[in-house]
DNA sequence: CAACTAAATTACCATACAGTAATATAGCTG
DNA sequence: CAGCTATATTACTGTATGGTAATTTAGTTG
C-alpha cells in the first residue's frame, strides 16, 4: 500500500501512473464516463447526452476503450459501451471530495 | 459518495475535477511527489533527486502549489516543498492495484 | 554596496492533443 | 447488389503544455 510512498518506483510505472491520470484529465471523458455510470449506452445515445460530434465521442470512446475504462459490444450498425473499470468511481469520488474540502478551507480564509 | 454517478454534474465540476487528473498527469510531477513523500525538501534537493533542470523543477512545483497539491516554506534563499493532500497517495494506490489487476489479467489470456 | 546564490519567471521551441469535417468501414434492408 | 445507417478513422487546425536557456528576483555575505 501507499505505493508512491515505497523507495523503489520506476519511471516507467510512473509514466504508466501517469498516463491512466492523462486519460481521466479530460471533462468530455468524464461526461461519458458520468452519462455511462448508470447503464449500457450506444454511441447514438451518448452523442445525443452529451450533445458533442459523433467523431468526438468515438474518439474519446477510443482512448477509453484502449486504456480498458470502458469496454465495447458490437450488435449490427451499433456499438455499446460501458464502464469496464468501476475504479474510476473511487478516484472521482476522491478528486471531488478533495476539492470541496480546499474550497471550504479557502471560504474559512475570508471570515 | 460516488458523485459521477448522481444524476447531476455540472460542466464547472467535471472542468474542475478533469484538472485535478492533469495535474497528476505528468511523470515528472508524480516523480517529485514521490520524492516528497518521505519529508519536506527543498529545491536543490528536489532538482538534485530527479536529474531534472531547475526551471523544470520550479514550474512542475509551480503547478502543484496552484493545484495545492503541495505547499512552501521560504526561509531565507531556500524553498522548502511539501505535500499537502494527502490523499493524491491514495488515488496513485488506487491506479495502481487497477493496473496490475488489468495486466494480470491480460497475461491470464495468454495462458 | 558588490558579488554571490537559490528559486522563480520569461521567452521560445517542439510535441501532444481536442475538436471537426470528410471519408472509410461494416452491417443492414429493399 | 444498391442504397442506407452507425461507427470508426483520417487529415487538419488551433491550443495547451513540457523542457530549456536566459534573465529576474530576493536574500545572503564579504
Amino acid at each position: 500500500m501507499v505505493m508512491l510512498r515505497k523507495e523503489e518506483m520506476s519511471d516507467d510505472a510512473l509514466a504508466m501512473i501517469a498516463n491512466r491520470f492523462r486519460v481521466l484529465s479530460d471533462p468530455m471523458r468524464l461526461k461519458l464516463l458520468h452519462t455511462l455510470g448508470e447503464a449500457e449506452m450506444k454511441v447514438s445515445e451518448l452523442v445525443e447526452a452529451t450533445r458533442a460530434g459523433q467523431a468526438n465521442i468515438s474518439k474519446h470512446l477510443g482512448v477509453m476503450l484502449e486504456a480498458e475504462i470502458v469496454a465495447r459490444r458490437k450488435e449490427g450498425l451499433n456499438s455499446f459501451y460501458r464502464i469496464s473499470d468501476e475504479s474510476i468511481f473511487e478516484l472521482c469520488d476522491l478528486v471531488c471530495e478533495r476539492l470541496k474540502t480546499q474550497f471550504e478551507t479557502r471560504r474559512a480564509v475570508l471570515e
